[in-house]
DNA sequence: TTTCTGGTTTGTTGGACCACATCGCAGGCG
DNA sequence: CGCCTGCGATGTGGTCCAACAAACCAGAAA
């Protein structure tokens, strides 16, 4: 070992096997990290500049503008022109973003990610049964009367989803509601496919009612056989081997 | 005045004027994106070199570092010294860093979550119960014994997790199990803290036995139950704050 | 007040150096 | 003769520096 650079002490990192490989440009992204965490930055402060942070943390300014470009890309940060990097609270779209990167969307897909909604919305008809006051449903009707106005594909599928979406908030648990609204571009996606087949806004929109009425005779049986119908009607659309079992 | 600009040629990208002026970065990292479409790269085909690249599309090496440092961070490429940048499959590692990046876990977070592992566990009861084969439910009693012979808080945490993997891989539903995947560092994290309070590894072995028993039994009252209180235990640990209604 | 000027910041570029992985070649050995 | 080994040459990514352009901000000047 001839003398490598000492290089600071990269603390803590998320790797458990990461003895001293890190890069100086990782090293930067944790050391940024947590000094917005020590100094208790909020959402819209401002960063010290490329320079100070190159300055502070012995590094250039170029190996600082990469660690910037990883946390920009992690939606944690937001570069403003001529401004500076201000803590952005742009995460959860990162992450919808990341996660849509590869979904090439095929009638399995779709297929899946029905599935995957009639696990989720029908497991939490208990909860809203359970849970849910007269106002929340209120709001739920409120939501549902939205689709009637939609006046194209796109726009009735976006309340399509709002509702869904809805329905889920009422769950009350925000990592559920998290990772459902991370599927918001495949879900709306199913959506339009259905509603481009023909315009079935009156159909949809009945059907959510039913759904809201079944929520409020606390009908758990009703909600999951007429939400699990809901989400198989879609399917006819999606394309040739969607066929078979419903 | 000043001198004239040296280089700054004309040499404007492809294609039709951006308005959006958008920057140099981000046009890279497009451009790359579609030359490995173009090329029909497939995982494990390495790029050109970041020189080349630079020549490629007419950016300095810095700005298709800076692109290449957002591609890795999406998790699409990996860079490996003296290798080049190589064609990765490591996208869902990266959305799962990502969807990790600002829980800073907190009790709150530690209920939700468990909150979030009830409605999903419990949801797809049913589904195991009509559709897991014997071997199905035999391979979840091996992965259920290795927690047996976990030898530290670590490993015990991960072979727990393995086991609640696993039965939500029984669901039979891709886009859950990713989602589910996504919240493995915070799962994982909840484990070690209640296991870390004292060692529990027979525990957890049995209480798993029980579930894998329940849903032998096609008991889905008894799995929901069994599961509630299976994981309502480890919020014991969480922290002062975790008092109150469940 | 408005205008101009200088300083600062990010965006981008070109170039430089280092450490090291890989390749190819020469030479030794079976 | 053929195979293996050792060793540079080459090229790569990692990092840094200096510089310029464009845009902005603050303050002096008119």
């Amino acid at each position: 070992m001839s003398d490598p650079p000492i290089l600071l002490a990269a603390l803590v990192v998320d790797g458990p096997h990461d003895p001293a490989k890190v890069s100086a440009v990782d090293r930067l992204v944790d050391q940024i990290r947590q000094m917005m965490r020590a100094d208790g930055l909020r959402i819209g402060d401002a960063l010290p500049t490329e320079r100070e942070l190159g300055d502070l943390f012995r590094a250039s300014r170029n190996t600082v503008r990469e660690a910037l470009q990883i946390l920009k890309a992690y939606g944690i940060v937001e570069v403003r022109p001529k401004i500076g990097a201000v803590l952005s609270d742009r995460h959860e779209d990162a992450v919808r973003k990341l996660f849509a990167f590869q979904n090439d969307i095929s009638p399995a897909s779709f297929l899946d990610v029905q599935g995957y909604r009639r696990i989720i919305e029908v497991g939490i008809g208990d909860h809203i049964i359970l849970h849910a006051s007269p106002d929340d449903l209120s709001d739920l009707e409120h939501v549902n009367a939205r689709i009637l106005a939609a006046h194209s594909v796109d726009d009735a599928a976006h309340c399509d989803f709002a509702f869904h979406e809805a329905l889920v908030t009422l769950a009350g648990n925000r990592t559920l509601l998290t990772n459902y609204r991370l599927l918001q571009p495949v879900i709306t996606q199913i959506m339009r496919v259905g509603k481009a087949a023909r315009p079935v806004q009156i159909d949809t929109h009945q059907t959510h009612a039913t759904l809201i009425a079944a929520l409020r005779a606390r009908d758990r049986v009703a909600y999951a056989y007429l939400l699990s119908r809901h989400l198989e009607y879609g399917l006819q659309f999606v394309g040739p081997q969607g066929s078979g079992a419903g």
